[in-house]
RNA sequence: CGCGGGGUGGAGCAGUUGGUAGCUCGUCGGGCUCAUAACCCGAAGGCCACAGGUUCAAGUCCUGUCCCCGCAACCA
């Protein structure tokens, strides 16, 4: 029989940098909905890759010394292998510098050149010239650059554009005919209104880099990073180079997106393919964000959580498991170490890590390792196989809705009820006497068979553990032949199998950190080493980080204490230019006289921030430690000098 | 009136087409001893942000208000 075919993408991540946890939780979603599908029969084409162009790149290839090419190289390199340790199984891996793509994007752009749908015309904009970068005006920070604060000059130059707003009437009826081509609902609305508010053509080629991919028709001119990076969808699906596979996987069925881009996979992808008139993906699902410890993850913020780190001290299938079964898809979640040790002891140490290793040993100590015949089965016993068969059942159902949170969780009420059916069964009463070796026999084999069930339903999340269950069960087959429909029928495990020594899956966690990890660092041999253990948690930065902050001196020229707060002061500082007010939490070590004439030196650039109903706008520098404080002065200096 | 998400027992979350409010952790009490101090049972704890409305029935639909968080066309 035919197997049907199934395509599944993730985005193509941007190799500027390294790959945080964030693309990981993407990576392994398609991952594990690729790898069901596979259980379930299908003919699964997963594919991931990497949008390596655009004047981003560039500049940081300059910035290494280096030519782009060899700079994504590398970077490119660190994705593939952060996607073995994670045990990602994608058929294909595309980079937007492969002969296929360019081949690919150029022949569209030629296509669609030739056909009306792009045109050239002037482009007017907001460019600044030290960043290379052309702003829109309501991205200007007061009428300059947002990045660097520069001022920005009108130019003017050549583009290509592509004719979006011809298919805007097109496309709005599309999705209003297909509501399942946007998922979740909610962000189908967003687009819907989006679309309403009116398309405008976009620009599709660029001038003020070359790292990209050249208008075929006009070398001048590189191909817009978005009509690049959205192409390979189908470039790596045959498009122009295999028309069989092609057929076979075309349209994808997922395009799996972060919540941000989901706009240009529902608008400006789909009008490219009605363009070129290829029918469009069946579904484009937005997932939502990790946050971590409540926060947005960023660079600046220093809490941008490392993948490779993490499976390192945990494993890979405990950061798939946690990801998976923490957060809800379709909208943020919370990243947090505790929450992640919590459920690799609650869910995988002791439900299920447990449930294997008290079955094993069971299975050795009463019955010599040997998985032996069942006899007649009992209510409870029925009970467990009814509630392992429905498991199953719902839980195709669910992984066919995309719910895979769900899935997960009825995966874990059999594990429950299995643990307590050793409690109601007591096997350890049963062993004792003779004459219920029978039913002993039987409550053995059910656990053996349930786990059996479990290991396959659980192993397109946790594709390692699944085999080790295999292995300790003694299943002899080979575990990648395993398909769904293994787990859907009770009693294949064949009696008689030998179950290996037990040995646990999932060790508990034990975390006393913060009071031993950093002590036990302290064998004091370098005592300067010690020191940089006390602050692990401070990033190095570079000295563009530094130069970020506006550090500067300034003249107190008034203070008072802020009523009804003990620890407040409302500085009013002259910086040369301005006079600013500023809240600072001094008061209990210096009294508003001391400090009126002093030159204190604080950053004026900190974003501003109300403080007891006071806008304070700036913060003073001190030293502490303990409960002592000390502002950090430059008594000679005038007023607005610089400090760095 | 720029767009969107969220506000549910101490914490973190789930709640499918409106029909007795659930899960994990934590707390308290009990049971068991095969097991990774794991497992099982029970209990306490919620006016589901607030105010209106629709309905026999609203966490769930509608309207308004208040908070928190993201995004605003190069970051999953």
């Amino acid at each position: 029989m035919e197997k049907k075919p199934f395509y599944i993408t993730t985005p193509i991540y941007y190799p500027s940098d390294k790959l945080h946890i964030g693309h990981a939780y993407c990576t392994t979603i398609a991952d594990s909905v690729a790898r069901f599908k596979r259980l379930a029969g299908y003919d699964v084409f997963f594919l991931t890759g990497s949008d390596e162009h655009g004047q981003k790149i560039q500049r940081k290839a300059q910035e290494n010394k280096v030519t782009p090419i060899e700079y994504v190289d590398k970077i490119v390199d660190s994705f593939k292998h952060l996607w073995v340790k994670l045990n990602i199984s994608n058929d294909d891996f595309i980079r937007t510098t492969e002969t296929r793509h360019r081949e690919v994007v150029q022949a569209i752009f030629q296509k669609i050149h030739d056909q009306g749908d792009i045109y050239k015309a002037s482009y007017e904009g907001w460019y600044c010239t030290p960043c290379e970068t052309f702003w829109i005006e309501r991205q200007l920070n007061d009428g300059k650059c947002p990045d660097c604060g520069r001022p920005v000059e009108v130019v003017q130059e050549e583009s290509y554009f592509f004719r979006m707003s011809k298919y805007q009437d097109r496309l709005l009826k599309y999705i209003e005919e297909n509501p399942d081509f946007i998922q979740p609902a909610s962000r189908r609305n967003e687009m819907i209104n989006f679309i309403k508010g009116g398309l405008e053509d976009l620009c599709v080629s660029r001038t003020t880099f070359d790292w990209g991919i050249p208008v075929p028709f006009d070398t001048k001119h590189v191909v817009y990073v978005w009509f690049d990076a959205l192409t390979n969808y189908i470039t790596a699906a045959g498009y122009l180079h295999d028309r069989d596979k092609l057929a076979k996987y075309w349209p994808a069925d997922i395009h799996l997106v972060g919540k941000e881009i989901v706009r240009f996979h529902t608008i400006i992808w789909p009008i490219i393919l009605m363009a070129l008139e290829v029918e469009l993906p069946k579904m484009v699902y937005g997932h939502g964000w990790l946050v971590v410890e409540g926060d947005k993850m960023s660079k600046s913020k220093g809490n941008v959580i490392e993948p490779l780190q993490l499976i390192e001290e945990f494993g890979s299938d405990a950061i798939r498991y946690f990801l998976l079964r923490e957060i809800t898809l379709g909208m943020d979640g919370n990243f947090s170490r505790d929450a992640l040790i919590n459920r690799i002891n609650a869910d995988l140490a002791n439900d299920l890590g447990n449930l294997l290793h008290r079955t094993l040993n069971m299975i050795g100590r009463f019955n010599n390792s040997i998985i032996e015949q069942p006899g007649e089965t009992d209510t409870v016993d029925d009970e467990l196989i009814k509630l392992a068969q429905n498991t199953t059942a719902e839980y195709e159902r669910l992984m066919e809705a995309m719910d895979i949170n769900a899935a997960i969780k009825q995966v874990w009420t059999l594990i429950s009820r299995t643990n307590k059916y050793i409690d109601e069964t007591a096997p350890w009463a049963l062993a004792k006497d003779p004459a219920q070796k029978s039913r002993l026999n039987t409550v053995m084999y059910n656990l053996a068979e349930t786990l059996r069930i479990v290991s396959i339903l659980i192993s397109p999340f946790m594709p390692s553990t699944a085999p080790k269950i295999w292995q300790q069960l003694g299943i002899k087959s080979d575990f990648a032949t395993v398909c769904l429909d293994d787990a859907q029928g009770w009693g294949r495990l064949a009696a008689g199998t030998v179950v290996a020594k037990p040995e646990p899956i999932f060790p508990r966690i034990e975390e006393k950190e913060q009071a031993e990890e950093t002590k036990p660092a302290a064998k004091p041999e370098k005592k300067q080493e010690v020191k940089v253990v006390e602050n692990p948690a401070t990033p190095e930065i570079t000295i563009d980080d530094f130069a970020k902050m506006d550090l500067r001196v300034a003249k107190v020229l008034a203070a008072e204490k802020v009523k009804g707060a003990d620890k407040l002061l409302t500085l009013t500082v002259d910086l040369g230019t301005e006079q600013r007010t500023i809240v600072s939490g001094i008061a209990k070590h210096y009294t508003p006289e001391e400090l009126v004439g002093k030159n204190v030196v604080m950053i004026i650039n900190l974003k501003p921030a109300k403080i007891r109903g006071i806008e304070s706008r700036g913060m003073v520098l001190a030293a502490s430690c303990d409960d002592k404080l000390t502002l950090v002065t430059a008594p000679e200096m005038p007023a607005g000098s610089k400090v760095k």
